[in-house]
DNA sequence: CTTACGGCCTGTACGC
DNA sequence: TGCGTACAGGCCGTAA
């Protein structure tokens, strides 16, 4: 298995993370949560601990690039998986299996640097849920359960883009007026969610639109193709990432990443993937972060 | 109000 | 070979 340490988790590497860990958590209680270290990328919430054990987690829901557990407790448990984090599944089974004598099983147990395991959920039922992340970028908080929609970031955020209410008509209105560039709007949360600067490359080569377009300049049909888009590029996305879960499944339980073809993301140099043009990719530097396009076929 | 930017953090890649 | 430096990037606080 190899790690493209290039893919960071945006919405659908969240989405597969979510769907990797519900069936390990849903209606199970928390026995015990080890926080190694008080902070992540923020100070971990007061009595972090104490407030999760012994909870039931009644439904792990996702929101952008957030995850939220909803606790019997009363409380919603939300992560954010940062730039490097990553959550690892150990049950009975595969604890058992993990100390194969096989040439895999090795490399495998290694994929994470125990060194950077922050926090430790022990579930009912034998299974372990460790939240592993080197940069520490991600972050944990503690919100009402009945309320978690209403607190920062969520009340100001964006609609889901894979929900009915994301379409060109709201795309449209949500960019209107704005006078910065369509890269950088997409990227605003407050847009739409769960957007990081790899998907909105490719989504913006697939409308073959210029990451350089003022964002208010949009006619409601391209804005139309721009929302069609951005679902495909995630949809597709969330697809394989429910193959590599599979795979995840019976290596290491390591959920995060996977292998995924991008059509520009990281392609600078490289042939235009797009049926007929000619162009090639390019990478430019946009309010500090790579921008990948093809100048060919995007205006 | 909107937009822009620095800082956070550490593993990896690269140049000398 | 080893050391130093640049880079990756989501979010948040601050500034313009």
């Amino acid at each position: 298995m190899r790690f493209n340490l290039a893919s960071m988790p945006e919405l659908p590497e969240v989405e597969t993370v979510r769907r990797g860990l519900a069936p390990v958590l849903e209606g199970r209680r928390l026995l015990a949560v080890k926080a190694r270290r008080p902070d992540l990328r923020f100070p971990l919430p007061e009595r972090f601990s104490e407030r999760l054990a012994g909870t039931r987690v009644e439904r792990l829901d996702r929101r952008g690039k957030y995850l939220v557990a909803l606790l019997g407790s009363g409380e919603a448990l939300i992560a954010h998986l940062g730039m490097s984090g990553r959550f690892t599944i150990e049950t009975p089974e595969n604890a058992e299996t993990s100390g194969a004598e096989t040439p895999g099983a090795f490399a495998r147990a290694r994929a994470t640097d125990p060194a950077h395991d922050h926090v430790v959920f022990d579930v009912e039922g034998g299974g372990r849920v460790t939240f592993n992340d080197p940069r520490r970028f991600g972050f944990m908080r503690l919100a009402p359960a009945a309320h978690w929609a209403e607190t920062p970031p969520f009340d100001a955020m964006g609609p889901e883009p894979l929900s009915d209410a994301f379409d060109g008509r709201a795309l449209g209105a949500a960019l209107a007026g704005k006078t910065t560039t369509l890269k950088a709007a997409l990227l605003d949360q407050r847009v739409v969610a769960g957007l990081g600067n790899i998907y909105v490359n490719e989504a913006l080569h697939r409308a073959r639109l210029s990451p350089l377009r003022q964002a208010g300049t949009l006619s409601r049909a391209r804005a139309g193709l721009l929302a069609a888009a951005i679902k495909g590029v995630l949809e597709e996305a969330i697809a394989a990432g429910g193959s590599s879960l599979r795979d995840h499944a019976q290596a290491d339980g390591s959920l995060g990443y996977f292998q995924h073809a991008f059509d520009v993301y990281d392609r600078d140099g490289e042939a235009c993937r797009r049926e007929g043009c000619k162009g090639a990719v390019v990478r430019i530097t946009q309010n500090g972060r790579s921008s990948f396009l093809c100048q060919a076929c995007q205006r």
